[in-house]
DNA sequence: GATTTTTTAGGATGCGTGTCCTAATATTAA
DNA sequence: TTAATATTAGGACACGCATCCTAAAAAATC
């Protein structure tokens, strides 16, 4: 089957083009010229240009559900796993430099456009919360867990935004460092 | 002259779309709708779509150094105005939860479409940031006010876009609370 | 090698867009 | 009232867009 590989190849595109660029402000040609296929190719493989979004956001969800669980064996406290969520700001700071936070400038632009799949990117912040929730849950924390895990997305958010604004990696670190003091200050150590 | 008049009238109503669709999103069709004007007649008034932008921007920044100037009168000591600024996601509650922050909204678009203006988008951060910084000076935090500031514009600007996301009201309000006590705890009282 | 199926290319279509032009109307000045 | 100016309306224009169609090419099957 030659055609799951390049509906591979176009949802992969098509990711970093929305991410960089924005999904309205990405064009049908943007794509296949990134792809290296013609455009009319492209009705073959998906049918709107929505279709594309909802495979590129499906993707991303299955990519950030393997990271969580990675994250479950790269870290062995809840502590080292929240450490890990924080520190994406690092490991993705070139990238956040430039194109800001993806779930959030997704979850942002798809509000603005009323767009039907508003809520299956939000999902993607879904994923992080509840993830979050549930390592704060076996530090001991059930009872406020989930706003901690708000208030944790919240802070990477603004970093994302803040320091995308004005270019500035070290503000990335700065907070980062904060909020793993944060984290270490203000919970239990067992 | 009527020619200013509506020339206002024009600057507002983008402003709000703007805003509320996003800048690539709203049509000069759009705009001269809600304005009740003739498409046509916009040349009379602006040249392009680019130079509506430019002169919403520089009403923002009008109407934003007045708030801050206001804020001046409003708050007796440096804590008391920092804290005006804290409370502005509860005072434009509604909004936030529909369209999110307006200046992180924008400059994130702008950002992805690598608009020319920017930059100029940017300025509206600054304005907040400078001001911020300059009343963790009168506090006494001279060597670290711009990191407090710029911690503070962060935090409220990742509270603004997941208030949107999840349009959840109470974790404004359990945020700003949490702003303002860190605000209280962390500064020296004089 | 022949035939069927899968995949592709490239252009046609209709629509919305920002921009621009020109003639009509309203407003002001003489 | 008349003449000059300021403001408006509405349509023309070229362009990019998502979408759709059809015939050619490639691949797979027999």
């Amino acid at each position: 089957m030659k055609k799951q590989k390049t509906r591979d190849h176009i949802v992969e595109a098509a990711d970093q083009l929305f991410y960089q660029q924005g999904y309205e402000h990405t064009s049908f040609t943007d794509i296949s010229d990134a792809v290296q296929i013609s455009r009319g190719n492209f009705y073959y493989h998906f049918k709107t240009k929505d279709d594309i979004l909802d495979a590129v956001i499906s993707a991303r969800m299955d990519k950030t559900r393997k990271m969580l669980a990675q994250w479950e064996l790269d870290g062995s406290t809840p502590q080292g796993r929240i450490e890990c969520f924080i520190r994406i700001l690092i490991t993705n700071r070139d990238k956040i430099l430039n194109y800001g936070c993806p779930v959030g400038t997704l979850t942002t632009e798809l509000a603005k456009l009323n767009h039907a799949s508003r809520e299956e990117a939000n999902a993607l912040f879904t994923l992080f919360r509840t993830w979050l929730e549930e390592q704060f849950i076996l530090l001991g924390r059930s009872k406020d867990a989930d706003d901690l895990a708000m208030h944790l997305l919240a802070r990477s958010q603004g970093v994302a935004t803040l320091a995308s604004a004005f270019h500035d990696a070290k503000f990335i670190d700065q907070e980062v460092a904060q909020m793993c003091d944060w984290l270490n200050a203000y919970m239990p150590k067992e």
